[in-house]
Parts: C-alpha cells; structure tokens; sequence
DNA sequence: AGCATACCTTACGTTTACGTAAGCGTCATC
DNA sequence: GATGACGCTTACGTAAACGTAAGGTATGCT
C-alpha cells in the first residue's frame, strides 16, 4: 500500500506549477513511473522534490541540485568513490555557510534599520508598541 | 581624502566583471559619478555592491536586491512610510529566516551523509582519520 | 451523447543576468 | 608615433527556468 501521487497532486502539495515539475523531469531530476500516459509519483520522488524546491529557495541552480542531491543517491561501495564524495560533501558544507554568514549578516542589518525606524516613529510622539 | 575606486578596482576586489557592475548601473542599484567619461566609484557605492552581491550569492533577483537595499537608503520622516517600512522589514526578515531554516535542514543531511560515508570507509578497513 | 477534468506532448515565447564582439577615446611609455 | 592598458558605448547573443498556447487522450459524470 505505499502510497503514490499525480502531478496534479504534488503540484498542489509544494505550491508548484505542473510544467515545473515536468521541467525538473526534462533535467533528469525526477524520473517518475507511468501508468499509461500518466505519470506515477512515489515517496522517493516525492523527497526529492523536495530537495529540488529548497535547493532552489536557497539559491542553487538547478543544476548544483541536481550534483547535490545526487550525492544522496547511491553511497558507493569503492573506496576512492568514497572519499571524493566526502570531499563534494566539505565542499558544498563550505558554500552552504558562506551563505548562512552572507545571511546572518544581512538579518542583522535589517535588526539595526528595524530599531532605527522604531527610534524614529517613538520620536514622532507615537506610543512604544 | 575619501577615496575613490575605477570599475577595475572594484571588479578585481569584489571578483567581478566589468560588465557586470555596468549592469548593475543600469538597472538603478548603482550610480557613480564621472571624471569626463569615465566612472568614479565611492565609497557608498563600494558599500552597495557588497551589498548586491551578497543578496545575490543568497538568491535574490536583482529586483528584491534593489528594494532590500532601497530600505537602507532613505529612512522617511514621516510615521506612514515608516510604519510601511517596518513591515517590509518582517517580510525580509521572515524570508531570509525561511531560507535558514532550508539552509540548516540541508547542512544537517550533508553532516549525516558524512557520518555514513566515514562509517562505510571505516567498514572497507581504511583507518579513521 | 455531451461535457468537464485531469493529464499528455510539442514547441515557441519570455525574463533575468549577464557575455561578448565591434569600434572608439585617452593616457603613458617605449 | 605606435602600442598597450584601461575604459567607454551600442548592440546582439545566450543560458537557465520555466510560461503559455495548441491540439490530443482518457475517465467520469449527467
């Protein structure tokens, strides 16, 4: 009884569009089943839709999601395989937390200019909220 | 004495391209002032296009670029506009706060990936670094 | 039977963010 | 006075990520 999805229904679950999720298909990035004409969605493809919609809130093209989560995809068994997966893994870690700085970063700036603005309205006779 | 920069300075600094930068100009988030044609940079543009390029390594257009840093430039008088830009600083904020949460929940998968390959390398008999 | 709904393919269009080429000015220097 | 180095404008080109339109299929009401 593992459960299965239309596009129609994924679409609606991620807030997407039916030919996005049938580009991302094009890429290579999802490859459902059919029924039919009708594409068949399982769990699998639906985490990795998932991944797809974050990678690409925070930034990445599609393509480096697709490097990325194709790291998730088959842990290999051979040894050099292995250790240049690791060394794919620090790398996207170090873009991941340059952008969590650049982030960080950009949030404290909008604390500062928030409290600036509160100084100001407080200064215009409005009452502390 | 405040110094000045050529598009040149700023492109090696910021590792960009000319062109780049001139787009920028022409889409409003920069404007430099000129010595005959050519164009001088100061220090607040400097600022801007650290600014830029930050919201854009973070995966905003250039157009959510132009309204993020347009909050900075012109903090009203008058307690409407105020009010407006406090909001429109908690919608940056719940935005930016949205992508670190994608942000931490993809460094987390990245960190048990790790673990997984550091334990299938270790099963293959290499010794733990 | 007729119609709606949901899905399909093919294919051209669109926006964003620059790249790149062509041709021209201006110093400095060899 | 020719040759770079650096910058300028104008303008067409391009890759990515879908949007959108056209026309067809399958299923389920009513």
């Amino acid at each position: 009884m593992t459960r299965t999805w239309s596009i129609g229904e994924l679409a609606d679950e991620f807030d997407t569009t039916l030919r996005t999720i049938r580009h991302y298909e094009e890429l290579g990035l999802l490859a459902p089943t059919r029924n039919g004409q009708q594409r068949v969605y399982t769990e699998r493809d639906r985490v990795r839709l998932r991944l797809i919609l974050r990678g690409k809130r925070l930034g990445f093209t599609l393509d480096e999601v697709a490097h990325i989560i194709n790291l998730y995809d088959d842990p290999p068994g051979e040894s050099g395989q292995l250790e240049f997966l690791l060394g794919e893994i620090d790398r996207r870690r170090s873009d991941l937390l340059q952008r969590r700085a650049d982030l960080d970063a950009v949030l404290d700036e909008l604390d500062d200019l928030d409290r600036r603005c509160r100084a100001d309205l407080a200064a215009l006779g409005g009452r502390t909220s």
